[in-house]
DNA sequence: GCTAGACTAACACAGCTGTGCTAAAAAGGA
DNA sequence: TCCTTTTTAGCACAGCTGTGTTAGTCTAGC
């Protein structure tokens, strides 16, 4: 009989506005009322579906981790490997404005939870995607290795944090210095090092 | 006649007060009054020397730019090429708890930087010392290009960037995750990549 | 049209925020 | 001892903060 609107939705809609007050002001301005203002509600709206501000924080955490999941298990492997391979790189990158801003955002709730050291509820959603990410470079550097692609000496394991360690690395360079660090650029590095590990 | 106290020595206290808040609680609880209650003083002590608290953050930013750069300033280059540009490397990687902390904070700033985009103070900071990095790992790869010991057909601008990408994210992994990035682990990967690099 | 239930807005409260201002303490040469 | 300058602590103010509470508005099936 209510006004039935989906919950999720809503949430997920809360969620960005506090990505875009998180990137356009800093963490620090992340308010409910500011962020209330920028999704075009009242703070007791916000409130509504979400009872205290921490809870925000960490459902917008985990939105970001989500959508760069979403992202991932949306590609489909064909060609080949190598060329695969830099297709998933490619699209965890940091390199249109939309990821640009789920990074800016996902950098300053990193920087957050590092404070929150250990016990924080914020702090287990950067391991969460810290640890995806490196599962990925993980089944990446795998896949090459059984196409029988990957150079001779190389260690799986070695490579694989290698990989992902330049992966957040151009990332961070692609997100605080962008007019250098251009998409071109980042491309053309990922493939040198990708070419640099095969036979 | 007056009480004489080292302007700058009294900055420098403060600010680390500031660190230290900011990385137990995260720069969202880097107010005046905590970093003074930090500090052993008054808020109104800290605001003698810091008449905002803007220019107390920016302060607080560059002094973490230069202690990075002192402690590069401070390398001597002796041994073999490889070996020093390793050592180098070595000194900007946050692997003991005292660099480790001063990342923390660097991170903390630079999320914050990344919000007040272009303008800000802050992020000129950011800048300045990103390319001071940028800079460091162009020196050490010239360094090994000049003793002929880089492999051929290897860019040095290219190399420099890749570089300066790994450095960064081990940086982040070595902050993030500690228990599994260990400083062995790091050293490790970095000799590897340098390895990789040479002749 | 009515009404149960989902949703919204608004206010209250105590506490914290940055900053301006003022009074006093400290300190060392006269 | 006094006096000038530097240094410190404290208060005041308006505005923002998170959170509780409460009264109200809307909607959809009856």
């Amino acid at each position: 009989m209510p006004k039935i609107v989906d919950h999720a939705t809503r949430r997920e809609e809360i969620a960005e506005a506090l990505w875009r007050v998180v990137r356009r002001d800093g963490i620090r301005a992340a308010s409910v009322r500011t962020i209330a203002a920028e999704a075009g509600w009242s703070a007791g709206a916000v409130r509504y579906y979400f009872p205290d501000q921490d809870g925000l924080l960490g459902f917008a955490m985990d939105l970001v981790s989500r959508r760069v999941t979403e992202r991932i298990d949306a590609i489909v492997a064909k060609g080949s490997v190598p060329g695969t391979v830099l297709r998933y790189l490619d699209e965890v990158l940091p390199l249109d404005e939309e990821r640009r801003a789920e990074f800016d955002v996902w950098l300053a709730f990193m920087a957050q939870a590092q404070a929150e050291s250990g016990a924080g509820t914020l702090h287990a959603h950067t391991d969460t995607v810290h640890n995806e990410l490196r599962a990925l470079c993980a089944t990446l550097i795998r896949a090459l290795a059984d196409a029988g692609l990957l150079k001779d000496g190389l260690d799986v394991r070695r490579e694989t944090e290698r990989l992902h360690a330049l992966l957040d690395g151009l990332s961070l360079h692609a997100a605080i210095q962008p007019e250098r660090t251009t998409p071109t650029r980042v491309r053309q590095l990922m493939r040198h090092h990708i070419e640099s590990l095969l036979a």
